[in-house]
RNA sequence: GCGGGCGUGGUGGAAUGGUAGACACACAGGACUUAAAAUCCUGAGGGGGUAUCCCCGUGCGGGUUCGAGUCCCGCCGCCCGCACCA
């Protein structure tokens, strides 16, 4: 490109005051009804989801953050004339409403309500292409009551049961959580280590889709690898054998036989003990009359299930003086003990110990002083002088020590032993039998709270559980509760639990358990199809809909939400709700939001608000606004309101706009990492804005002083400047559908800065070079139209452009314009860039070779002598070997 | 321990095996201004040479290749997830 003169003129432009225009441009599309959706659109469906707010008060920048991306991919998919499905909604039941109650005695209801309408505010006011008359809040019996409708369904399906079992209790929140709640054996929300409790609850039979949802997985390709192998893990399949083994008779036990489940059947010649799990029932029965085993018991249920607590635990074990036979050795018998490692929870809660190919069995043998018998030769080791010392041996190889199985392969050992034992039995029961394990549970819903969906249920004393009759509901939460003491409301309320069984008529109680918040947001987009109907969804426009193409969340839902959908959608396709099984074709977890941490010389985290930053070169001080002491700048974190790193999303609106609230969330961080909040980074996307609309001004106003009336073909500049638009639209274009928002952003910047170069001397260039400056400044407005929404309209219709950016098809891009007639090619010579030539493309490598040969800088560098070779890459590079 | 990801200027980050550092932030110099802000222009990976130029450079060590930030092998470091799962 040429070097352009300064520019020939000033523009006495006024600034781009975003305040004035953002709610002006907000009423312009609410009154046009731009984003609300219909069913009957012929054209081709997209549909774009946030992971919709917990309405908590406020909006945060991760809010921001997510919303920005959607809505760049809804108002770009619009553009691209698909008809788009963008709605929102509130995840609006759940504890922190009853904390609200307790704290400030205000009804959950009411809290909630109020935190809604207020974060509504927020979002409509960051400008974002959403179809409001969709919206939902699952706190409403509008909602809730085709939730109670399909729970009757799926129990009557057989996809619910009721059980007791032992289940994770809260001791703060005073309820029950699921397996996928417990993180590091504390609850997910309160943080109090979890107890275990023996409670009648409702499941949902997840664990029966556990192999669908596992094999689907691969199905899944446009989710990130990272969420797939998560809930593969968390699936956690395993094949194996369910093996008996004969107790020895003794006076010691009633049990003749302990199974256990073993995915290395083919080290059973290795075998030297067999293994209970503290809470087997046989442990329980043992240490009746045992109080040293009780003891044992007791110590390893204090021991915790804390990371820490099981990486420092000892493998111990309790001697229960039984002996089983082996199964493989005739005449050999095996000590059984109780473990402290082995699981209830997994298999039968039985293992055999095979020490040499197992790491928790060595460390238990060389504890105990069992044997520790080889009996996989690793290849290429030398079976004379192998031995195991400290570390077991788990990798594949031959077997030894094994009578039959010796010199099979570990596979090959494996289904010899299944089929050995295939016809035999023990107690009456298969020695040995084939068998999938998953470590995946069902998922227990019942919740112990007020907030949350009633589970439709009645239970008489004469019929048992009896599910409302479908006439009847919703079963809707009774208004009139109380906080003030623990417990569940629900269950003190005088009169709600008090019914008549719709079966016999005789008086009955209501179930007082509500469903855990996690199955409201499990069919949520599924409702956004058909917010208004009577029925959960129209299957046939759910149908059309489903499923969604592009979902956009935070990583933390990997497994909770992301798998418990994808359960609840085979449950509804199962009862006709739905067609599809698969909620989400294409996932995207997006990184956090992250700021610098503040601390007062006291030690005390201070909010970016209160802190002046002074540069001096390249360092920064940071000051305490008001005393002016001197502030620690502390290490990059998620925004969090207990390190004080906030900044609010209201207050950037409010003194930027919305539109450079959105940019900066979409420049320079790739989307999936985290982006770091920065008042600079703030700064430089405002004054991009006012530099777009200065850009705009100028290039109106030299249209307006143009004396050019006569269109001329383009000159170099001209077509020039075409070229980079159009590289510009087709870059973007990819860019966005590959949700590269960042390099998207970069190649806007790009295309600016051409512009704004250009447009300093269009005002005296040729007429060709004012058309294609207007032509790309449209373009520029139309790439920016999904970013800055706003401004874009803003410049459009400053521009004299009709009707709506927001409805304008997106740019054609001539594909004539995205190549070159001439390319740069480098030359290298052994590897290192020496020179470059300029060639028509499309050059011969022949001519391209002559050429090289022919440059001053070879030749001085070939010094005479002859190249050993030349790798001519037509249009692209060229490399000498000397 | 297992699984996944990452490592590039002062910073965030670009780069179908083909000119490393696009674009932005920060910085420096200059223009404009009474001044400041804003704006515009210029510079910049490190080292050396007053121009043109040379050497080094993508965590470390090897390898494949005409050519490696990118592919392979072995290390080091960081982040995330799961975890006594038999």
């Amino acid at each position: 490109m040429a070097v352009y003169p300064l520019r020939t003129y000033q523009v006495s432009g006024e600034r781009y005051n975003p305040r004035e225009m953002e709610p002006r441009w907000q009423k312009v599309w609410d009154e046009a009804k731009s984003f609300v959706v219909r069913d009957d659109d012929a054209r081709e469906k997209y549909y774009v989801l946030e992971m919709f707010p917990y309405p908590s008060g406020r909006i945060h920048m991760g809010h921001v953050r997510n919303y920005s991306m959607g809505d760049v991919v809804a108002r770009y998919h619009r553009a691209r004339g698909k008809n788009v499905l963008h709605p929102m909604g509130w995840d609006a039941f759940g504890m922190p409403a009853e904390n609200a109650a307790m704290e400030r005695k205000v009804h959950p209801g009411a809290w909630t309500r109020q935190n809604i309408s207020a974060m509504k505010d927020q979002l409509k006011s960051m400008g974002l292409a959403i179809d409001w008359t969709r919206e939902i809040a699952t706190c409403e019996p509008e909602y809730y009551q085709h939730q109670q409708a399909m729970f009757i369904d799926f129990l009557e399906a057989g996809l619910v049961t009721r059980k007791k079992s032992k289940v994770n209790w809260d001791p703060v929140d005073m309820t029950v959580l699921a397996n996928e709640q417990v993180i590091d054996g504390r609850g997910w929300r309160s943080g109090a280590l979890v107890e275990q409790r023996e409670l009648t609850q409702w499941f949902f039979k997840i664990s029966d889709f556990a192999e669908d949802l596992l094999e689907a997985l691969d199905t899944l390709t446009d989710w990130p690898e990272k969420v797939r192998v998560m809930q593969r893990n968390w699936i956690g399949k395993s094949e194996g054998l369910r093996l008996q083994f004969e107790v020895v008779p003794s006076d010691k036990a009633d049990a003749s036989s302990i199974e256990v489940f073993t995915t290395r059947p083919d080290t059973i010649f290795g075998a030297s003990f067999v293994a209970l799990s503290p809470d087997h029932p046989l442990t329980t029965e043992l240490a009746a009359n045992d109080p040293a085993l009780a003891e044992f018991v007791a110590e390893c249920r204090r021991q915790g299930t804390a990371t820490e607590a099981i990486e420092k635990a000892e493998k111990k074990g309790y001697f229960t003086q039984i002996h089983v036979k082996h199964p493989v050795k005739p005449d050999a018998t095996l000590p059984v003990y109780v473990a402290n490692f082995v699981l209830m929870e997994y298999g039968t809660g039985a293992i055999f110990g095979c020490p040499a190919h197992d790491q928790r069995d060595l460390d238990f043998a060389r504890k105990y002083d069992l044997p520790v018998v080889p009996v996989v030769l690793p290849t290429g080791a030398d079976a004379a002088t192998f031995a195991v010392a400290d570390e077991a041996v788990v990798e594949p190889g031959t077997m030894i020590n094994s009578g039959f199985l010796d010199g099979l392969s570990v596979d090959a050992a494996k289904q010899a032993v299944a089929a050995q034992f295939a016809g035999l039995t023990v107690d009456g029961k298969p020695q040995g039998k084939v068998e999938v394990n998953y470590r995946l549970r069902d998922w227990g819903i019942s919740r112990q709270r007020y907030w949350g969906a009633p589970i439709p249920i009645i239970h008489c004393e004469v019929c048992g559980t009896i599910p409302v009759p479908k006439k009847d509901l919703p079963v809707v939460l009774p208004e009139d509760v109380t906080f003030d003491q623990p417990g569940n409301p629900l269950d003190r309320h005088p009169t709600w639990k008090h019914v008549h069984c719709p079966q016999c008529g005789a008086s009955a109680r209501r179930e007082t358990d509500t469903m855990d918040t996690f199955v409201d947001s499990s069919w949520y987009f599924s409702r956004f199809t058909a917010p208004h109907a009577d029925t959960p969804t129209i299957p046939a426009v759910a149908n059309a809909w489903l499923p969604v193409d592009q979902y956009i969340g935070g990583v933390e839902h990997a497994i909770l939400h992301l798998l418990y959908s994808r359960f609840f959608t085979r449950a509804m396709k199962a009862t006709g709700h739905v067609g599809v099984d698969e909620p989400f074709k294409g996932l995207f977890t997006q990184g956090m939001v992250t700021h610098e941490t503040y601390k007062s010389p006291a030690g005390e985290w201070v909010a970016p608000a209160e802190v002046v930053i002074e540069t001096l070169g390249e360092d920064r001080k940071a000051l305490h606004l008001h005393s002016g002491e001197p502030i620690t700048i502390g290490s990059i974190e998620k925004m969090s309101k207990s390190k004080k790193n906030v900044v609010d999303p209201d207050e950037i609106v409010g003194s930027y706009g919305a539109d450079t609230a959105r940019w900066f969330m979409l420049s320079d961080s790739p989307p999936e990492r985290d982006v770091q909040w920065t008042e600079a980074g703030v700064e430089g996307a405002s004054r991009f804005q006012q530099r777009i609309w200065r850009l705009v001004s100028e290039t109106i106003e030299i249209t307006k002083q143009s004396a050019h009336s006569v269109r001329e073909s383009d000159d170099d500049e001209a077509k020039a400047l075409r070229k980079i638009a159009h590289r510009a639209v087709h870059n973007v274009s990819q860019d966005i559908e590959g949700l590269r928002f960042n390099r998207a952003v970069a190649q806007i910047y790009e295309l600016t800065n051409a512009l704004v170069r250009s447009s300093g001397i269009a005002a005296v260039a040729p007429s060709s070079r004012l058309s294609a400056l207007e032509d790309g400044v449209a373009r520029l407005i139309q790439l920016l139209a999904p970013m800055m929404p706003h401004l874009a309209e803003t410049c459009w219709e400053a521009l004299g452009k009709s009707g709506l950016v927001a409805d304008a098809p997106w740019p054609e891009v001539d594909p004539a314009l995205l190549v070159d007639d001439q390319v740069t090619m480098p030359i290298q010579v052994n590897g290192k860039r020496r020179a470059e030539i300029v060639v028509a493309k499309g050059t011969a490598s022949a001519e391209v070779e002559r050429l090289v040969l022919s440059l001053d800088e070879i030749v001085r560098m070939l010094d005479g002598n002859a190249p050993k070779k030349i790798v001519v890459v037509p249009d692209r590079i060229v490399n000498v070997v000397v």
